[in-house]
DNA sequence: GTGAGGATCTATCGAAAGGTGGACGACTGG
DNA sequence: CCAGTCGTCCACCTTTCGATAGATCCTCAC
Protein backbone atom coordinates (compact mmCIF):
# COMPACT_ATOMS: atom_id res chain seq x y z
CA UNK A 1 0.00 0.00 0.00
CA UNK A 2 1.59 3.27 -1.30
CA UNK A 3 2.06 6.00 0.93
CA UNK A 4 0.19 9.54 -0.61
CA UNK A 5 1.91 12.29 -0.33
CA UNK A 6 1.15 16.22 -1.25
CA UNK A 7 4.07 18.67 -1.82
CA UNK A 8 3.19 22.19 -0.99
CA UNK A 9 6.20 24.47 -1.67
CA UNK A 10 5.88 27.97 -3.64
CA UNK A 11 9.30 27.53 -5.12
CA UNK A 12 8.96 25.48 -8.70
CA UNK A 13 11.86 24.40 -8.42
CA UNK A 14 11.96 22.63 -4.84
CA UNK A 15 8.57 21.14 -5.61
CA UNK A 16 9.84 19.17 -8.29
CA UNK A 17 13.23 18.17 -6.69
CA UNK A 18 11.00 16.83 -3.98
CA UNK A 19 8.40 14.91 -6.31
CA UNK A 20 11.39 13.43 -7.83
CA UNK A 21 12.87 12.68 -4.67
CA UNK A 22 9.50 11.17 -3.27
CA UNK A 23 7.98 9.57 -6.09
CA UNK A 24 11.62 7.66 -6.73
CA UNK A 25 10.69 5.54 -3.82
CA UNK A 26 8.48 2.54 -4.55
CA UNK A 27 6.18 2.95 -1.93
CA UNK A 28 5.62 6.49 -1.57
CA UNK A 29 3.55 8.06 -4.85
CA UNK A 30 3.07 12.01 -4.91
CA UNK A 31 -0.71 12.33 -5.86
CA UNK A 32 -0.57 16.28 -6.01
CA UNK A 33 1.28 19.76 -5.44
CA UNK A 34 0.93 23.23 -4.46
CA UNK A 35 1.81 26.27 -4.56
CA UNK A 36 0.95 27.96 -1.61
CA UNK A 37 -0.88 27.52 1.99
CA UNK A 38 -4.37 27.67 0.44
CA UNK A 39 -3.92 25.46 -2.29
CA UNK A 40 -2.60 23.21 -0.04
CA UNK A 41 -5.20 22.80 2.27
CA UNK A 42 -7.86 22.82 -0.60
CA UNK A 43 -6.20 19.71 -2.27
CA UNK A 44 -5.26 18.20 1.29
CA UNK A 45 -9.25 18.51 1.69
CA UNK A 46 -10.62 16.67 -1.33
CA UNK A 47 -7.48 14.35 -2.25
CA UNK A 48 -7.45 13.23 0.99
CA UNK A 49 -3.53 12.28 1.03
CA UNK A 50 -1.64 10.00 4.17
CA UNK A 51 0.92 13.06 4.28
CA UNK A 52 1.48 16.67 3.55
CA UNK A 53 5.04 17.86 3.16
CA UNK A 54 4.59 21.70 3.60
CA UNK A 55 7.21 24.72 3.10
CA UNK A 56 6.35 27.06 5.94
CA UNK A 57 7.26 29.93 4.11
CA UNK A 58 4.84 30.33 1.16
CA UNK A 59 2.99 33.50 0.18
CA UNK A 60 -0.87 33.85 1.16
CA UNK A 61 -1.67 31.70 3.72
CA UNK A 62 1.88 30.39 4.84
CA UNK A 63 2.50 26.85 5.86
CA UNK A 64 2.10 27.27 9.46
CA UNK A 65 -1.51 28.91 9.01
CA UNK A 66 -2.23 25.82 6.40
CA UNK A 67 -1.65 23.35 9.11
CA UNK A 68 -3.22 25.02 11.62
CA UNK A 69 -5.99 24.47 8.81
CA UNK A 70 -5.38 20.92 8.07
CA UNK A 71 -5.01 20.19 12.17
CA UNK A 72 -8.78 20.88 12.39
CA UNK A 73 -9.53 18.62 9.60
CA UNK A 74 -11.47 15.34 10.02
CA UNK A 75 -9.35 12.83 9.74
CA UNK A 76 -6.16 15.28 9.47
CA UNK A 77 -3.37 14.42 7.15
CA UNK A 78 0.02 13.92 8.72
CA UNK A 79 2.03 16.89 8.43
CA UNK A 80 5.37 17.25 7.82
CA UNK A 81 7.21 20.85 7.86
CA UNK A 82 9.72 21.59 5.99
CA UNK A 83 11.91 25.16 6.05
CA UNK A 84 15.63 26.48 4.93
CA UNK A 85 15.24 29.23 7.54
CA UNK A 86 16.39 27.67 11.31
CA UNK A 87 13.80 29.95 13.51
CA UNK A 88 11.98 29.19 16.07
CA UNK A 89 8.89 30.53 15.40
CA UNK A 90 8.78 28.32 12.26
CA UNK A 91 9.60 25.27 14.58
CA UNK A 92 7.79 26.17 17.41
CA UNK A 93 4.78 27.53 15.26
CA UNK A 94 4.58 24.56 13.23
CA UNK A 95 4.44 22.12 16.25
CA UNK A 96 1.75 24.05 17.79
CA UNK A 97 -0.11 24.01 14.82
CA UNK A 98 0.17 20.19 14.47
CA UNK A 99 2.73 19.51 12.17
CA UNK A 100 3.97 15.81 12.84
CA UNK A 101 7.40 16.01 11.63
CA UNK A 102 10.04 19.18 11.43
CA UNK A 103 12.82 19.19 8.95
CA UNK A 104 15.56 21.66 7.60
CA UNK A 105 15.82 21.70 3.50
CA UNK A 106 19.49 20.75 3.85
CA UNK A 107 18.81 17.31 5.15
CA UNK A 108 19.46 14.33 2.60
CA UNK A 109 16.67 12.81 0.37
CA UNK A 110 17.19 9.71 2.30
CA UNK A 111 16.44 11.28 5.84
CA UNK A 112 13.35 13.30 3.65
CA UNK A 113 12.21 9.92 2.61
CA UNK A 114 12.23 8.32 5.65
CA UNK A 115 10.62 11.11 7.33
CA UNK A 116 7.92 10.58 5.45
CA UNK A 117 7.64 6.72 6.17
CA UNK A 118 7.93 7.45 9.55
CA UNK A 119 5.44 9.79 9.89
CA UNK A 120 2.96 7.46 7.73
CA UNK A 121 3.74 4.71 10.77
CA UNK A 122 1.75 7.38 13.11
CA UNK A 123 5.45 8.18 14.41
CA UNK A 124 6.96 11.75 14.67
CA UNK A 125 10.71 12.98 13.73
CA UNK A 126 12.58 16.14 14.57
CA UNK A 127 15.62 17.30 12.84
CA UNK A 128 18.51 16.18 15.01
CA UNK A 129 19.92 20.32 14.57
CA UNK A 130 17.02 21.84 16.19
CA UNK A 131 16.16 18.67 18.59
CA UNK A 132 18.23 20.26 21.39
CA UNK A 133 16.39 23.72 20.88
CA UNK A 134 12.70 22.03 21.20
CA UNK A 135 14.19 20.33 24.17
CA UNK A 136 14.79 23.29 25.92
CA UNK A 137 12.00 24.64 25.32
CA UNK A 138 10.19 21.57 26.19
CA UNK A 139 12.06 21.93 29.92
CA UNK A 140 11.34 25.30 30.07
CA UNK A 141 7.85 25.17 29.75
CA UNK A 142 7.22 21.96 31.56
CA UNK A 143 5.56 22.46 34.66
CA UNK A 144 7.93 21.68 38.10
CA UNK A 145 8.17 17.97 39.09
CA UNK A 146 5.42 17.00 42.04
CA UNK A 147 6.95 18.75 45.03
CA UNK A 148 6.85 16.44 48.04
CA UNK A 149 4.22 18.89 49.41
CA UNK A 150 1.66 17.72 47.14
CA UNK A 151 1.62 14.23 49.52
CA UNK A 152 0.40 16.57 51.67
CA UNK A 153 -3.13 16.39 50.24
CA UNK A 154 -5.65 13.82 50.63
CA UNK A 155 -7.10 12.81 47.76
CA UNK A 156 -10.00 14.64 48.55
CA UNK A 157 -8.29 17.72 48.54
CA UNK A 158 -6.09 16.65 45.62
CA UNK A 159 -9.74 16.27 43.39
CA UNK A 160 -11.07 19.41 44.83
CA UNK A 161 -8.40 21.68 44.19
CA UNK A 162 -8.46 20.16 40.38
CA UNK A 163 -12.13 21.08 40.04
CA UNK A 164 -11.29 24.70 42.31
CA UNK A 165 -8.51 25.55 39.31
CA UNK A 166 -10.85 24.52 36.50
CA UNK A 167 -12.67 27.74 37.75
CA UNK A 168 -15.68 25.51 39.95
CA UNK A 169 -17.35 27.87 42.34
CA UNK A 170 -17.33 25.73 46.22
CA UNK A 171 -20.79 25.30 45.88
CA UNK A 172 -20.48 23.77 42.16
CA UNK A 173 -17.73 21.51 43.50
CA UNK A 174 -20.38 20.31 46.75
CA UNK A 175 -22.78 19.18 43.61
CA UNK A 176 -19.61 18.13 41.67
CA UNK A 177 -19.09 15.41 44.85
CA UNK A 178 -22.35 15.21 45.70
CA UNK A 179 -21.59 16.99 49.26
CA UNK A 180 -22.36 20.17 51.38
CA UNK A 181 -20.75 23.50 50.35
CA UNK A 182 -19.71 23.95 54.31
CA UNK A 183 -17.73 20.81 53.49
CA UNK A 184 -15.68 21.57 50.54
CA UNK A 185 -15.31 24.91 52.45
CA UNK A 186 -13.52 23.16 54.91
CA UNK A 187 -11.88 21.18 52.46
CA UNK A 188 -10.35 23.86 50.46
CA UNK A 189 -9.17 25.51 53.29
CA UNK A 190 -7.01 22.52 54.65
CA UNK A 191 -5.53 23.25 51.10
CA UNK A 192 -4.82 26.60 51.46
CA UNK A 193 -3.15 25.99 54.92
CA UNK A 194 -1.49 22.85 53.83
CA UNK A 195 0.34 24.42 51.11
CA UNK A 196 0.55 27.50 52.69
CA UNK A 197 -1.54 29.76 50.02
CA UNK A 198 -3.77 32.38 50.92
CA UNK A 199 -6.67 32.28 48.56
CA UNK A 200 -8.22 30.03 45.70
CA UNK A 201 -6.91 31.95 43.42
CA UNK A 202 -3.12 31.11 44.46
CA UNK A 203 -4.50 27.62 45.11
CA UNK A 204 -5.61 27.78 40.58
CA UNK A 205 -1.98 29.28 40.07
CA UNK A 206 -0.60 27.08 42.36
CA UNK A 207 -1.93 23.95 40.56
CA UNK A 208 -1.24 25.24 37.32
CA UNK A 209 2.74 26.22 37.77
CA UNK A 210 2.88 22.58 39.13
CA UNK A 211 1.28 21.19 36.32
CA UNK A 212 -1.48 19.35 38.57
CA UNK A 213 -4.14 21.00 35.88
CA UNK A 214 -2.78 21.55 32.12
CA UNK A 215 -4.03 23.80 29.52
CA UNK A 216 -6.75 21.95 27.16
CA UNK A 217 -5.56 22.00 23.61
CA UNK B 1 39.42 13.12 19.27
CA UNK B 2 37.90 10.48 20.80
CA UNK B 3 33.82 10.76 22.31
CA UNK B 4 34.34 9.75 26.18
CA UNK B 5 31.37 8.00 27.21
CA UNK B 6 30.10 7.07 30.60
CA UNK B 7 27.52 4.38 30.53
CA UNK B 8 25.41 3.76 33.63
CA UNK B 9 22.85 0.95 34.20
CA UNK B 10 22.19 -1.28 36.93
CA UNK B 11 21.87 -4.61 34.83
CA UNK B 12 25.38 -6.00 34.18
CA UNK B 13 24.74 -7.62 31.09
CA UNK B 14 23.11 -4.73 29.65
CA UNK B 15 26.26 -2.68 30.70
CA UNK B 16 28.82 -4.68 29.02
CA UNK B 17 26.75 -5.18 25.65
CA UNK B 18 26.45 -1.21 25.92
CA UNK B 19 30.33 -0.59 26.49
CA UNK B 20 31.08 -3.61 23.67
CA UNK B 21 28.56 -1.58 21.20
CA UNK B 22 29.91 1.76 22.11
CA UNK B 23 33.62 0.71 22.23
CA UNK B 24 33.90 -1.34 18.79
CA UNK B 25 33.51 2.21 17.51
CA UNK B 26 36.85 3.71 16.51
CA UNK B 27 35.75 7.54 17.47
CA UNK B 28 33.93 6.15 20.50
CA UNK B 29 35.58 5.24 24.17
CA UNK B 30 33.56 4.32 27.31
CA UNK B 31 36.05 5.18 29.77
CA UNK B 32 34.21 4.01 32.90
CA UNK B 33 30.31 2.65 33.82
CA UNK B 34 28.28 2.89 36.77
CA UNK B 35 25.80 0.85 38.12
CA UNK B 36 23.44 3.35 39.90
CA UNK B 37 22.65 6.59 39.36
CA UNK B 38 24.85 8.33 42.87
CA UNK B 39 27.94 6.19 40.95
CA UNK B 40 27.32 7.53 37.62
CA UNK B 41 26.84 11.37 39.34
CA UNK B 42 30.20 10.82 41.39
CA UNK B 43 32.41 8.91 38.37
CA UNK B 44 31.36 11.71 35.91
CA UNK B 45 32.08 14.69 38.07
CA UNK B 46 35.63 13.12 38.42
CA UNK B 47 36.12 11.52 35.38
CA UNK B 48 34.42 14.43 33.27
CA UNK B 49 32.90 12.22 30.24
CA UNK B 50 31.70 14.23 26.96
CA UNK B 51 28.98 11.95 27.10
CA UNK B 52 26.77 9.91 29.39
CA UNK B 53 24.41 7.03 28.46
CA UNK B 54 22.32 6.56 31.52
CA UNK B 55 19.40 3.87 32.57
CA UNK B 56 16.58 5.62 34.09
CA UNK B 57 15.45 2.53 35.73
CA UNK B 58 18.34 1.99 38.57
CA UNK B 59 18.03 1.40 42.30
CA UNK B 60 18.97 3.91 44.73
CA UNK B 61 18.83 7.00 43.40
CA UNK B 62 17.35 6.54 39.71
CA UNK B 63 18.21 7.89 36.27
CA UNK B 64 15.99 11.07 36.05
CA UNK B 65 17.54 12.21 39.55
CA UNK B 66 21.07 11.34 38.67
CA UNK B 67 20.36 13.44 35.50
CA UNK B 68 19.01 16.46 37.26
CA UNK B 69 22.42 16.18 39.27
CA UNK B 70 24.50 16.10 36.16
CA UNK B 71 22.54 19.44 34.40
CA UNK B 72 23.12 21.25 37.93
CA UNK B 73 27.03 20.52 37.21
CA UNK B 74 29.90 23.04 35.83
CA UNK B 75 30.91 21.07 33.02
CA UNK B 76 27.69 19.37 32.20
CA UNK B 77 28.23 16.29 30.24
CA UNK B 78 25.42 15.65 27.45
CA UNK B 79 22.96 12.76 28.57
CA UNK B 80 21.57 10.38 26.49
CA UNK B 81 18.50 8.67 27.94
CA UNK B 82 18.10 5.36 27.79
CA UNK B 83 15.12 3.18 29.61
CA UNK B 84 13.14 -0.29 28.18
CA UNK B 85 9.90 1.47 29.22
CA UNK B 86 7.97 3.59 27.06
CA UNK B 87 6.31 5.83 29.83
CA UNK B 88 5.44 9.63 29.36
CA UNK B 89 6.99 10.12 32.64
CA UNK B 90 9.96 8.82 32.00
CA UNK B 91 10.22 10.58 28.52
CA UNK B 92 9.12 13.81 29.98
CA UNK B 93 11.30 13.24 33.13
CA UNK B 94 14.39 13.01 31.75
CA UNK B 95 14.29 16.16 29.08
CA UNK B 96 12.87 18.01 31.78
CA UNK B 97 15.64 17.00 34.04
CA UNK B 98 17.82 18.10 30.92
CA UNK B 99 18.79 15.21 29.22
CA UNK B 100 19.67 16.48 25.72
CA UNK B 101 18.63 13.02 24.19
CA UNK B 102 16.35 10.03 24.71
CA UNK B 103 16.41 6.60 23.01
CA UNK B 104 14.44 3.32 23.80
CA UNK B 105 16.40 0.21 24.68
CA UNK B 106 14.73 -1.55 21.46
CA UNK B 107 16.69 0.44 19.40
CA UNK B 108 19.10 -0.68 16.79
CA UNK B 109 22.64 -0.53 17.82
CA UNK B 110 23.76 1.87 15.00
CA UNK B 111 20.90 4.02 16.04
CA UNK B 112 22.27 4.12 19.36
CA UNK B 113 25.84 5.00 18.40
CA UNK B 114 25.20 7.85 15.77
CA UNK B 115 23.10 9.30 18.97
CA UNK B 116 26.17 9.25 20.89
CA UNK B 117 27.53 10.84 18.15
CA UNK B 118 24.64 13.40 17.55
CA UNK B 119 24.71 14.63 21.06
CA UNK B 120 28.58 15.00 20.76
CA UNK B 121 28.01 17.58 18.50
CA UNK B 122 25.70 19.65 20.91
CA UNK B 123 22.23 18.15 19.14
CA UNK B 124 19.62 16.61 20.39
CA UNK B 125 18.12 13.00 19.60
CA UNK B 126 14.65 11.99 20.56
CA UNK B 127 13.30 8.18 19.36
CA UNK B 128 11.18 8.34 16.69
CA UNK B 129 8.84 6.25 18.60
CA UNK B 130 8.18 8.77 21.29
CA UNK B 131 8.78 12.15 18.92
CA UNK B 132 5.26 11.73 18.24
CA UNK B 133 4.04 12.15 22.07
CA UNK B 134 6.67 15.21 23.29
CA UNK B 135 5.14 17.13 20.15
CA UNK B 136 1.85 16.67 21.35
CA UNK B 137 2.50 17.29 25.16
CA UNK B 138 5.08 20.61 23.54
CA UNK B 139 1.66 22.02 22.07
CA UNK B 140 -0.39 21.70 24.78
CA UNK B 141 1.77 23.46 27.05
CA UNK B 142 2.46 26.11 24.71
CA UNK B 143 0.84 29.38 25.20
CA UNK B 144 -1.32 30.26 22.56
CA UNK B 145 -0.85 33.70 20.70
CA UNK B 146 -2.44 36.56 21.97
CA UNK B 147 -6.07 36.67 21.29
CA UNK B 148 -7.94 39.75 19.88
CA UNK B 149 -9.91 39.60 23.04
CA UNK B 150 -7.17 41.28 24.43
CA UNK B 151 -7.06 44.35 22.32
CA UNK B 152 -10.81 44.85 24.53
CA UNK B 153 -8.61 45.91 27.97
CA UNK B 154 -8.06 49.00 28.70
CA UNK B 155 -4.39 49.14 29.97
CA UNK B 156 -5.61 49.89 33.23
CA UNK B 157 -7.77 46.49 33.16
CA UNK B 158 -4.64 44.64 31.64
CA UNK B 159 -2.72 45.86 34.73
CA UNK B 160 -5.06 44.54 37.17
CA UNK B 161 -5.27 41.04 35.31
CA UNK B 162 -1.74 40.46 35.86
CA UNK B 163 -1.56 41.96 39.48
CA UNK B 164 -5.03 39.61 39.70
CA UNK B 165 -3.43 36.35 37.77
CA UNK B 166 -0.43 37.10 40.40
CA UNK B 167 -2.74 36.30 43.47
CA UNK B 168 -3.32 39.73 44.45
CA UNK B 169 -6.76 40.87 46.34
CA UNK B 170 -8.44 43.73 45.38
CA UNK B 171 -7.12 45.43 48.48
CA UNK B 172 -3.71 45.10 47.19
CA UNK B 173 -4.29 45.62 43.79
CA UNK B 174 -5.75 49.10 44.78
CA UNK B 175 -2.81 49.80 47.20
CA UNK B 176 -0.61 48.77 43.67
CA UNK B 177 -1.98 51.03 41.75
CA UNK B 178 -2.77 53.65 44.92
CA UNK B 179 -6.62 53.79 44.10
CA UNK B 180 -9.51 53.09 46.12
CA UNK B 181 -10.77 48.99 46.21
CA UNK B 182 -14.46 49.99 44.61
CA UNK B 183 -12.57 51.29 41.62
CA UNK B 184 -10.11 47.79 41.52
CA UNK B 185 -13.36 46.12 41.93
CA UNK B 186 -14.88 47.74 38.58
CA UNK B 187 -11.79 47.13 36.64
CA UNK B 188 -11.80 43.31 37.68
CA UNK B 189 -15.92 43.86 36.91
CA UNK B 190 -15.20 44.81 33.40
CA UNK B 191 -12.49 42.48 32.87
CA UNK B 192 -15.30 39.57 33.80
CA UNK B 193 -17.64 41.04 31.59
CA UNK B 194 -15.47 41.28 28.27
CA UNK B 195 -13.76 38.40 28.58
CA UNK B 196 -17.14 36.99 29.34
CA UNK B 197 -15.86 35.26 32.67
CA UNK B 198 -17.49 34.74 36.01
CA UNK B 199 -15.32 35.07 38.89
CA UNK B 200 -11.58 36.38 39.49
CA UNK B 201 -10.23 32.39 39.51
CA UNK B 202 -11.54 32.02 36.11
CA UNK B 203 -9.63 35.68 35.17
CA UNK B 204 -6.62 33.81 36.64
CA UNK B 205 -7.24 30.84 34.80
CA UNK B 206 -7.67 32.88 31.29
CA UNK B 207 -4.52 34.60 32.14
CA UNK B 208 -2.21 31.75 32.23
CA UNK B 209 -4.15 29.38 29.26
CA UNK B 210 -2.97 33.06 26.91
CA UNK B 211 0.25 33.49 28.16
CA UNK B 212 -0.39 36.50 29.73
CA UNK B 213 0.94 35.51 32.55
CA UNK B 214 3.94 33.15 32.97
CA UNK B 215 5.37 30.76 34.95
CA UNK B 216 8.99 31.31 36.48
CA UNK B 217 11.72 28.94 35.63
C1' DG C 1 -17.59 74.88 21.86
C1' DT C 2 -20.08 71.00 22.85
C1' DG C 3 -21.74 66.67 23.05
C1' DA C 4 -20.71 61.51 22.60
C1' DG C 5 -18.00 58.01 24.10
C1' DG C 6 -14.53 55.87 26.65
C1' DA C 7 -11.48 55.40 30.55
C1' DT C 8 -10.91 55.93 35.29
C1' DC C 9 -12.56 56.49 39.77
C1' DT C 10 -15.99 55.92 43.93
C1' DA C 11 -19.80 53.92 46.93
C1' DT C 12 -23.36 50.51 48.23
C1' DC C 13 -25.35 45.85 48.90
C1' DG C 14 -26.30 40.91 48.29
C1' DA C 15 -23.46 36.70 47.39
C1' DA C 16 -19.49 34.01 47.73
C1' DA C 17 -15.33 32.82 50.05
C1' DG C 18 -12.54 31.97 54.13
C1' DG C 19 -11.61 31.02 59.33
C1' DT C 20 -13.01 28.29 63.22
C1' DG C 21 -14.93 24.66 65.94
C1' DG C 22 -16.56 20.31 66.23
C1' DA C 23 -18.77 15.38 64.90
C1' DC C 24 -18.17 10.84 62.99
C1' DG C 25 -16.02 6.61 61.13
C1' DA C 26 -11.47 4.14 59.88
C1' DC C 27 -7.09 2.81 60.62
C1' DT C 28 -2.88 2.02 63.85
C1' DG C 29 0.10 0.93 67.47
C1' DG C 30 0.61 0.22 71.97
C1' DC D 1 -9.07 -2.94 73.55
C1' DC D 2 -8.86 1.80 73.26
C1' DA D 3 -6.35 6.13 72.59
C1' DG D 4 -4.57 8.75 69.03
C1' DT D 5 -4.38 10.16 64.37
C1' DC D 6 -6.34 11.07 59.92
C1' DG D 7 -9.77 11.76 56.48
C1' DT D 8 -14.21 13.33 55.62
C1' DC D 9 -18.04 15.87 56.78
C1' DC D 10 -21.10 19.90 58.51
C1' DA D 11 -22.51 24.72 60.53
C1' DC D 12 -21.58 29.45 62.24
C1' DC D 13 -19.54 34.00 61.56
C1' DT D 14 -16.48 37.49 59.39
C1' DT D 15 -14.14 39.13 55.34
C1' DT D 16 -13.81 39.56 50.57
C1' DC D 17 -15.76 39.58 46.16
C1' DG D 18 -18.92 40.83 42.42
C1' DA D 19 -22.87 43.42 40.45
C1' DT D 20 -24.79 47.88 39.92
C1' DA D 21 -25.31 52.92 39.68
C1' DG D 22 -23.22 57.06 39.27
C1' DA D 23 -19.34 60.78 39.24
C1' DT D 24 -15.13 62.85 36.88
C1' DC D 25 -11.97 63.56 33.39
C1' DC D 26 -10.26 63.29 28.71
C1' DT D 27 -10.40 63.48 23.74
C1' DC D 28 -12.01 63.55 19.40
C1' DA D 29 -15.40 64.67 15.83
C1' DC D 30 -18.53 67.87 14.28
Amino acid sequence: MTIRVLVADDQEAAREALRLILDGEPDIDVIVTAADGAEAVHQALSRRPDVVVMDLRMPGMDGIAAIGRLAAAESAPRVLALTTFDLDEYLFGALRAGAAGFLLKDSDPDVLVAAVRELHQGRGLIDPQVTGRLISRFAALSPRPATPELDLLTPREHHVLRLLARGLSNGEIAAACTVEEGTVKTHVNRILTKLGLRTRVHAAIYAYEHGIVTRVP
